[in-house]
RNA sequence: GGGCUCAUAGCUCAGUGGAUAGAGCAACCGCCUUCUAAGCGGUCGGUCACAGGUUCGAGUCCUGUUGAGCCCGCCA
């Protein structure tokens, strides 16, 4: 199916070609969704950027335009408006058809791209040797988000983690492994450690107290760097333990899973990547230490800034590593398009990344690089969120007192009710509902700005929360279990009518998908997704308010069912390119 | 000193160069003998930080000012 918005710019463009020539063709219809629903659906401004070139005045511009304008199929005629809008209003008929035919439709409507791109998302990528914390959350989310909606809409998406797997913190828990379960690198089987939190706090308590301990842990650095067997093990048991640890908490987020390809898998390519800086001529030595100079960055004395590649000490550090899998991605995985979701933070250091891989001729122009920056989690204060001790939350506990909030909801409205649920029921609603708030709260503010984390806020069952949002969906399968009705099974014949505001209002929201993925494919911003549903669940509740379903004459009553029916699958595919779950009662 | 991001209703935030700047929360007023109240309707609430500029048209683009956050040489 075409989007409505691109079969209109379409005849917008025949029509400025045969009303004012073909020197017109490349002359964008500047045709948007209507400011405001008195005025249509879709308007378009062409006609007031035209009096200049054309010389009239707008208002006679819009009306030879729309003499040549073919909506015919789709809008009732144009009206010009106002200094020159030309509003476009469409005809109840054509939104019935492309409901109908969106009906049967799994992807409801949202035809895959064209042309597909190999597209890598670089996520979650946290440092192995630290235990997971608040700061995690935005990249998981974040990544696992952009990941699924480009995947959907067709490309040919891979998830690589680029974990900080190798250096100095590394030390310090290989270590511990040594002192506290030598046989472990004596053995070849896996041993399970239990929880990394526990070894890693207890790694750090000898680091912090035990010089002697501080002398192993920088020695088991070196030999690491040595590429020492029995140290190399210990090592990939670290690792083993790490990824492990992490899954279960990637598993109890609902992120998809995604390859581990951390700093240690591009050692081999260090020196290759320097090299090939040199030969190109942008290697300096400065200090000791190989850099590249930087265009557009200066020091504190306003000197050009450098970007080591090569420290003093012969050592690589991460600019090195990212650019090798710069190189990496681009020469062996033929991705198209690299996306970062990480940290406004490192803004300056992915813009130097950028630069000195396009300097080295890695990144063409057939390759897009971007950073999708994103902005801190803030406590209720407005401060970076932390304990009372003034450490970054770890994630779990974090995550389990969501879980915590909406279980107490939960028993409370149960209790007010005097309904009676199972354990199980409970638990799977509160995981569901707790994990989707934290998610929702995150996806749904615009990804560049700090955001102010709240447990009441997120978890309210009134506004653009997740809550809100299972309800409308929780209402859709109300109905089909009260009226024994299977979606699936309406009969052949069933078709949609559009006859009350809110009918029409609902549809026409409904048809919208397609240039809302297509938006967010493209500008990687979640939020605009989000905004969708909640408008979409807004629109459900006012129809599901004034227009009654199961108590309807036929044919009304099944045209009513089918628009439920298409509101329920497209909350449960939005909500789950956002990642969160739905649930049939709550 | 330089760079990046941000400043919109009491609060939290949307806003794609277009018409009268929108939601949610809070406050106040209504609506359950109705498939439905975790819902719906309404009222109140604005110098879009400030000053210039570009444009037929600026919350949106440009310049400057003020304020906030983040970053700036061998950690990642």
């Amino acid at each position: 199916m075409i989007p409505t918005i691109a079969q209109l710019k379409i005849q917008f463009e025949n029509a400025l070609v045969a009303a004012f020539g073909s020197e017109f063709a490349e002359t964008a219809p500047l045709l948007v969704p209507a400011s405001n629903p008195n005025f249509g659906d879709y308007q378009s401004n062409v006609a007031m950027s035209l009096t200049k070139k054309l010389g009239k005045p707008p208002r006679a511009i819009a009306e030879q335009l729309v003499q040549h304008l073919d909506v015919t199929n789709f809008c009732i005629p144009p009206e010009i408006a106002g200094p020159g809008f030309i509003n476009l209003t469409l005809k109840p008929e054509y939104l019935e058809t492309q409901l109908n035919s969106i009906q049967s439709d799994p992807r409801l409507g949202v035809a895959p791209v064209p042309t597909p791109k190999r597209v890598i998302v670089d996520y979650p990528s946290p440092n192995i040797a630290k235990e997971m914390h608040v700061g995690h959350l935005r990249p998981a989310v974040i990544g696992d988000c952009i990941a699924r909606i480009l995947e959907f809409v067709g490309h040919d998406v891979q998830r690589i983690s680029h974990v900080g797997d190798w250096g100095t913190p590394f030390g310090m828990l290989i270590a511990h492994l040594r002192r506290t379960y030598p046989e472990a690198l004596s053995c070849t089987e896996s041993l399970d450690l239990g929880d990394l939190s526990t070894f890693y706090r207890e790694a750090k308590k000898q680091f912090d107290t035990d010089a002697e301990f501080r002398e192993i842990a920088r020695q088991s650095v070196v030999q690491l760097q040595a590429g020492d067997e029995e140290t190399l093990r210990a090592w990939k048991i670290v690792c083993e333990l790490s990824s492990r640890s992490y899954r279960k908490i990637y598993d109890l987020l609902g992120i998809l899973p995604f390859i581990e390809r951390g700093e240690s898998f591009y050692n081999p390519f260090l020196p290759e990547v320097v090299e090939e800086l040199e030969q190109r001529g942008l290697l300096v030595e400065d200090d000791g230490a190989k850099c590249v100079f930087l265009e557009g960055f200066t020091n504190k004395d306003g000197k050009p800034l450098p970007l080591i590649v090569q420290k003093s000490d012969g050592g690589y550090n991460y600019a090195t590593t990212d650019l090798a899998a710069i190189r990496y991605r681009v020469q062996v995985d033929k991705a198209q398009r690299v996306i970062y979701p990480v940290g406004a933070e490192q803004t300056n250091h992915f813009a130097q990344i950028f630069q000195v891989g396009k300097r080295a001729g890695w990144i063409t122009d057939e390759v897009e690089f971007v950073h999708a920056p994103f902005g801190l989690v803030l406590g209720e204060d407005g401060q970076k969120l932390k304990t009372r001790s003034g450490e970054a939350i770890p994630l779990k506990e974090l995550l389990e007192e969501a879980i915590a909030h909406a279980r107490k909801d939960l028993e409370t409205r149960i209790q007010e009710e005097g309904r009676q649920e199972s354990e199980a029921f409970i638990e799977n609603v509160a995981r569901v509902v707790g994990i989707g708030a934290v998610k929702y709260a995150d996806l749904s503010q615009n990804r560049t700005s700090n955001y102010i984390f709240s447990y009441d806020k997120m978890l309210a069952l009134q506004g653009n929360t997740a809550p809100y949002m299972l309800y409308a969906y929780v209402r859709v399968q109300g109905i089909s279990r009260k009226g024994q009705i299977d979606f699936e099974h309406l009969g052949a014949d069933a078709r949609v009518f559009l006859k009350e505001e809110p009918e029409l209002i609902l549809a026409k929201h409904l048809l919208q998908l397609s240039e809302v993925l297509a938006e967010v494919a493209q500008d990687l911003l979640p939020n605009r997704l989000c905004q969708y549903l909640f408008e979409l669940s807004q629109k459900f509740n006012q129809f599901y308010d004034r227009c009654p379903v199961l108590q309807a004459e036929e044919p009304l009553r099944t045209s009513r069912l089918i628009l439920c029916d298409i509101t329920a699958r497209t909350l449960k595919l939005g909500l789950s390119l956002l990642g969160i779950e739905v649930l049939e009662r709550m």
